[in-house]
RNA sequence: GGCUGCGUAGCAAAGCGGUUAUGCAGUGGCCUGCAAAGCCAUCUAGUCCGGUUCGACUCCGGACGCAGCCUCCA
């Protein structure tokens, strides 16, 4: 029975879909004004791995992931760049995409963008209004009133008052109240636009993923996901939004990730300790930095270190060294027992560190079988550690080419030659050989029948 | 200031009211020509102060500390 944390209720609630069987999921996605960073990348990874866990326990999910390709700062980003807007955001959507292949994040079965769902944001702005919930402000930018929304701040744990007594920013006399959030927004000279009853302008942030989510999975869906810093006021407004327009329920369970962080700070653009998804891939397999972000709980902050990564690197290792040649068989019986500890794992609210912890566990009883020489049982455990590996997005590699990367010529002769040098008992050769290998990053290691075995380092 | 959440061994990170988390690192052993890898054993825990309980790292209260949101942000 699958258990899911709800930031709504701030417990874990057994997963019950509106229709049995089924599951529609909405995650708050990237703005495309700039290369993904490694917080962008947990989401991706996190959600991806929430996505394979629906599907394998049975479920008929729809994953919507939506992409924000017009805003404020895709705008002066243009502008700066002295390009079209739509130039920019490809370009970022094309780079997002590879990140997102590079770290074996599944295609969301909808990838929905603002700027084609500008009819829906119409609608559902006039229906706002209609109902009394929106208004035209001073300058021409429509609004959405707050306290006409009776439950506003049910999901961050707000109210109007606390939010009206810490507010921060210098009002704006175009808003009936300063909390009122922009709904649609006029465009200046020059500046993108689409035709409106109400003028030439663009949505503001929060309606597009309210008109996306309802269009693309109903007034009343399952899940909705993103980043701790989307529930307020993102996600609050989504529901004024929503549930305002529609008069239903908009989402049952809301799922937040955390934060990844470098020094015990936030990272974010806007503090300008980011590391981008390319950049740490220059330095790290993509296996590496998806394990190192599946060795946390996906609500847990997670800290950006290169030592962080290294000790992923060399779990990873482990897990394949395990696999080591053994041959991709498909179709063998697997384990159930260790199945069904990884099942209870990830139904316990996704907890992939204790789903990783079962992988060590068997990887251990697989070296044991190994050891034995008993080829039947260690052809089920590598069946099995592949099989869950794959329900996590790792392991799918050949062992070697992820412990070696491209083949090296020059190291098997080096090896030949050790090998030589060893029937020779000429000790003194063999471990020169191999010191000057280490020294180049090639680790060897003998095998008990005379064979050498070799595997990068790091 | 208001609202969230967190505080676990050398590091990272989970579950759990009484019984091994797991990975890395350390120590001892097996294996090895020596290593590496692997296996076995093993040392380091639960911020502090109260309370509940036969028993608390685990529940409750308080203190302290940290992070986040309240402003664009995944």
């Amino acid at each position: 029975m699958l258990k899911i944390y709800n930031t709504l209720t701030r417990k874990k609630e057994l997963f019950q879909p509106r229709i049995p069987g089924q599951c529609g999921m909405y995650v708050c996605g990237m703005t495309v004004y700039d290369y993904c960073h490694i917080g962008h990348a947990r989401v991706m990874v996190v959600f991806d791995t929430v996505a394979r866990h629906l599907r394998h326990s049975g479920y008929a999910l729809t994953y919507v992931r939506n992409i924000t390709d017009i805003d404020d700062k895709i705008i002066q980003r243009a502008h700066d760049n002295g390009e079209a807007f739509t130039d920019l955001t490809e370009r970022f959507i094309a780079a997002m995409h590879e990140d997102e292949r590079a770290l074996s994040v599944l295609p969301p079965d909808i990838e929905p963008k603002a700027t084609q769902s500008i009819p829906d944001i119409i609608a559902m702005i006039e229906t706002l209004i209609g109902n009394g919930l929106a208004y035209v402000g001073g300058n021409g930018d429509v609004f959405y009133a707050v306290n006409k929304f009776a439950h506003y701040g049910q999901l961050s744990g707000k109210n109007l008052d606390d939010l009206q007594a810490g507010e921060r920013v210098g009002i704006d006399h175009a808003k009936h109240n300063p909390l009122d959030f922009v709904l649609w927004k006029m465009a200046k000279t020059g500046e993108p636009a689409w035709p409106s009853p109400w003028g030439d302008g663009r949505p503001g942030w929060h309606i597009e993923c309210s008109a996306m989510s309802t269009c693309c999975l109903g007034n009343h869906f399952d899940i909705h996901g993103g980043g701790m810093d989307l529930q307020f006021p993102h996600h609050e407004n989504e529901i004024a939004q929503s549930e305002g327009a529609t008069g239903e329920t908009f989402v049952n369970i809301w799922m937040h990730n955390g934060f990844v962080r470098v020094n015990e700070e936030k990272m974010s653009k806007s503090l300008g300790n980011f590391f981008t998804v390319r950049e740490v891939l220059k330095a790290y397999q993509p296996e590496v930095v998806r394990l190192f972000i599946l060795l946390s709980h996906y609500r847990s902050p997670l800290n950006y270190s290169n030592e962080q990564l290294d000790e992923a690197g060399i779990a990873l290792t482990r897990l394949y060294t395990a696999l080591r040649g053994l041959a991709l068989a498909t179709g063998l019986a697997i384990d159930l027992g260790y199945v069904g500890r990884f099942k209870q794992a990830m139904d316990d609210d996704f907890n992939t560190p204790v789903a990783l912890a079962v992988l060590f566990d068997l990887a251990r009883e697989l070296n044991t079988a190994k050891a034995a020489g008993d080829a039947e049982q260690c052809a089920q455990l590598a069946a099995t550690l592949r099989h869950l590996g794959g329900l996590l997005g790792i392991l799918q590699s050949d062992a070697d080419s992820f412990l070696q990367g491209d083949a090296d010529e020059a190291i098997e002769q080096q090896i030949q030659a050790r090998i030589a040098a060893k029937k020779a008992k000429d000790w003194a050769l063999a471990d020169q050989i191999r010191d000057s290998l280490k020294a180049a990053g090639v680790i060897l290691e003998d095998a008990p029948n005379g064979t050498t075995t070799w595997r990068r380092e790091g």
